[in-house]
DNA sequence: TTCACATTGTGAAATAATTAACATTTTTCT
DNA sequence: AGAAAAATGTTAATTATTTCACAATGTGAA
């Protein structure tokens, strides 16, 4: 396979997830124009992610849901599965701990890090707390290979560069402020403020339509 | 004006804070190749969206911050301010009440709603917590134009729909389910769980290079 | 069997976003 | 004054993504 584009990438996770749902109901097969309509897309592009994959479906019944998660699965995950750890254990890091608690077999959160003493030393859905400066050892000991960045926005740089330096190589950055990280490590900035500015902006365009 | 594009709009946000802390420290102008270093981006693409909002640096100075800073709130904001409200105040929606409680001052969170008996009636970051079930009310007395959905999954379509009936015209989901919503309501999906599997392929990806 | 239909798969066209290239302008240096 | 340097502003080219249009094909009805 060539070069699987981002959005597609984006998608095919958001497919997956659909698809396991239509699984656990029971249904064997699903209509392209049936998961368009689950992410309120179209159904061509539906059809173009999952040629882009090469998976082909059965004509006049649609996608093998059970196959389609698989071959999604096979795209998507690490056969060995990837280890990830949360830096920051404020709300917005319990939430994304609590989020993946137990679900995802492939990517498990092995380990949170926080500063505060009160923190340090106790779980969090299972997941032990350690101190910041443990990141080094810790992400050697456990293999991390993913740093989720929920720390306040002023200290998110420093903490990027610890994760970096200790190993990691993929980091998704939730704070509003950007964090500059070396060109071979794969970085997704997620910023809420911006989201919610975009918004005001489209609800304050098309007042009066 | 005529169509911003949408990554320009979230660049704009973006900018517009950079710029406010670059104000703060007192620089009176930078230089777009400045602005682009801290959001990791290339000067031509500042300079661009700049030309779309029509604003006009001084040669060999670059922007001045107070001005640019100005613009861009006249371009994203609306005069009047907009009303928000977040439901479901969980870790991840106190997150967000965290971030923009007392920040921003055209963007006010003014209610959360829950249904957890043992939140209705508090106040989480000085803001009222409501029954969800009070949404219809509250959303018209307090003028609510925008909605932040941070429930658990299975009740996001249900509480879309409850907001929608109210009268919001754009909603920002935070749920890993998508939402369907009436096409002139601005929907924003965000959604952290495909976030962190596109890290993962990337980092898979990448492996041994 | 034959026809109509629903559906997939895909090349080609259209649209959106980014990047390159460069003319222009102001400042500074000599 | 003239040349060099450092920026901006912008057209054009490129790349990425989405959508259109339609051929192909299996299914069920008549």
């Amino acid at each position: 396979m060539k070069h699987l584009p981002h959005k597609t990438i984006e998608r095919l996770s958001q497919y997956r997830r659909a698809l396991l749902l239509c699984h656990a109901k029971g249904m064997t097969h699903i209509f392209s124009h049936e998961i368009a309509i689950i992410q309120h897309i179209t159904a061509v592009q539906v059809r173009r992610d999952i040629m882009l994959i090469g998976y082909t479906g059965t004509l006049r019944k649609g996608y093998n849901v059970k196959e389609l998660i698989d071959l999604i699965g096979q795209i998507i995950d690490s056969d060995e599965g990837i280890n990830v750890c949360v830096a920051g254990i404020g709300n917005l890091g319990r939430a994304i701990t609590n989020y993946f608690s137990g679900k995802r077999t492939k990517l498990s959160i092995v380990a949170v890090f926080d500063v505060d003493t009160n923190k340090v030393g106790r779980k969090f859905h299972r997941i032990d707390c350690f101190h910041i400066d443990d990141i080094p050892r810790i992400v050697k000991e456990k293999k991390i290979e993913i740093g989720i960045i929920t720390v306040p926005g002023e200290v998110a740089q420093t903490v990027a560069d610890i994760l970096v330096d200790a190993g990691v190589r993929g980091l998704l950055n939730y704070t509003p402020k950007p964090v500059n990280v070396p060109k071979e490590i794969h970085l997704e900035e997620y910023d809420m403020i911006t989201s919610l500015e975009k918004v005001a902006f489209f609800v304050k365009t098309h007042k009066g339509e």
